[in-house]
DNA sequence: GGTTCTAGAACC
DNA sequence: GGTTCTAGAACC
């Protein structure tokens, strides 16, 4: 366990991140119902992932994590197409989109990157994101939808395995 | 008590500011042994003061906070001259200073004001800042280590009386 | 005037 | 590559 941690230590920012996603059991931070986008309680998050007596991240600053997910490309989902669990009930769980960042797809997480001043290493990425951005947005707005519908409190993407 | 809060939601945000850091009786906000700086627990603050269901402020994101107190001048401090209080047992603490936001010094507390994109409205601020940044800075220096000769745990300044 | 999201820049 | 402080911009 010990070990454990010092190999989380160690990781960069998107392979930490996907591998606190699919281990976290609290809810501090796990998938969205469809396993493409992130949910994070600030709160919990800052108590679970954020403790500077048991350091995983270099800072215990939730205001840095969140300048950590800026720079690698991850945005913040606002308004309706939010997953549900993003309601007034719920004031402390935001929701993070990245185009790469996804449940059960480790093929796309070396496309996740920190942006840099001027030009990027991610140029895959650049190329690929406007012809997906169209039809993927369109997909998710009708499963939100849908989710909307017949949603139930604390459901969440389970993910099938860990692969790292 | 109900009709108190009411009138500090209906404040401007310095006045407000000012009135809270006075009236705290927990540690969450306060002014620093001199009295010329705010000492901010942000753990505490958010709970004491950033709850949503008791709003004093229209936000209850820290994060928000932050950002008005950039906007109206407000600035971290840092490196060497900090308060002795901010040290590495209190970790939360966070110390923000502006020239004309102290202790007993209400009468300067109109020139508090935010910053707009274009022209200010504080151009007396503007104007005596940088005539009154040298000395004060100097001043501050040389008390901040006699300060940290004889500094004790939850030494801070204490308002003599409250001017709103 | 207040809030939120994101980015610039400097620093480590 | 990561962290921190501050500001731009859009929105309410």
């Amino acid at each position: 366990m010990f070990e454990e941690h010092c190999v989380l230590q160690s990781m960069r920012f998107p392979q930490k991140l996907w591998r606190i996603v699919n281990e976290c059991q609290t809810g501090a931070i796990r998938w969205s119902a469809n396993g493409d986008t992130v949910l994070l309680d600030y709160k919990k998050f800052q108590t679970e992932y954020l403790d500077a007596r048991r350091p995983i991240f270099k800072t215990s600053n939730i205001t840095s994590f969140i300048r950590q997910l800026n720079l690698y490309g991850f945005r913040k989902v606002t308004s309706h197409n939010r997953d549900p669990v993003c309601n007034s009930y719920n004031p402390h769980v935001h929701e993070f989109l990245h185009e790469n960042f996804r449940a059960d797809r480790t093929d796309l997480l070396f496309k996740v990157c920190r942006k840099t001043g001027g030009k990027s290493k991610c140029l895959q990425q650049e190329i690929t994101r406007s012809a997906e951005e169209g039809p993927r947005l369109q997909t998710n707005c009708v499963s939100r939808l849908k989710l909307c519908q017949v949603h139930l409190p604390n459901t969440s993407y389970k993910p099938k395995e860990f692969l790292f």
